[in-house]
DNA sequence: TTAATATTTAGACAAACATCTAAATATCTA
DNA sequence: TAGATATTTAGATGTTTGTCTAAATATTAA
């Protein structure tokens, strides 16, 4: 649950987040949202990827990303139960 | 809110939380439970505090620290509202 | 197969961070 | 008021982190 937390502690990583909320990205999508290198975008993506925030699938050329979902919903329980009193 | 991903995002200070979750702790009984130095847990009680997420009082010798639920509550809201599909 | 596009990996660097010890400040008790 | 206890502040240090450029890998299209 670190990596989550680490994760989410990177306010482009948040903004990655919020984009794939609205449909999935490829990196070259995804790069016209930030002023940071497509190296750096990719190292942050692989950050969420290792904290099982988001899933890669190659389609063709381009790798979309996407939210994981299900680890969302376990990550949510987690925060809410950990902190509401 | 930037803060408050920041201040989640060491597990030291998450462990704070958990314990001022059942009882306010003054720094020397929070101290029991960590191996850091009692000048570090007071460095992570102050980025907790700036974050919001704790209360610092006074009660004569001993400064007892909380949590500040009203936040806990926009948190877990925005938390929710952020990344729930 | 070659050139173009997409993405990741490697290596470097500066800034941010967690931690420590020592010293300063605040409060209580004898 | 002095000494003891509680907490914070200051300054130093090693590690982690976000970023970059350049090079490597993968896929598509001509």
């Amino acid at each position: 649950m670190d990596s989550v937390f680490k994760a989410l502690s990177d306010p482009n990583r948040r903004k990655i987040l919020t984009l794939l909320k609205k449909k999935d990205l490829s990196v070259t999508q995804l790069q016209k949202h930030f002023k940071i290198s497509g190296a750096s975008l990719s190292h942050h993506l692989d950050i969420l990827k290792r904290a099982n925030l988001v899933i890669a699938e190659r389609r063709g050329q381009f790798i979309f990303y996407s939210l994981n979902t299900s680890v969302f919903e376990q990550i949510t329980k987690f925060f809410f139960d950990k902190f509401k009193k």
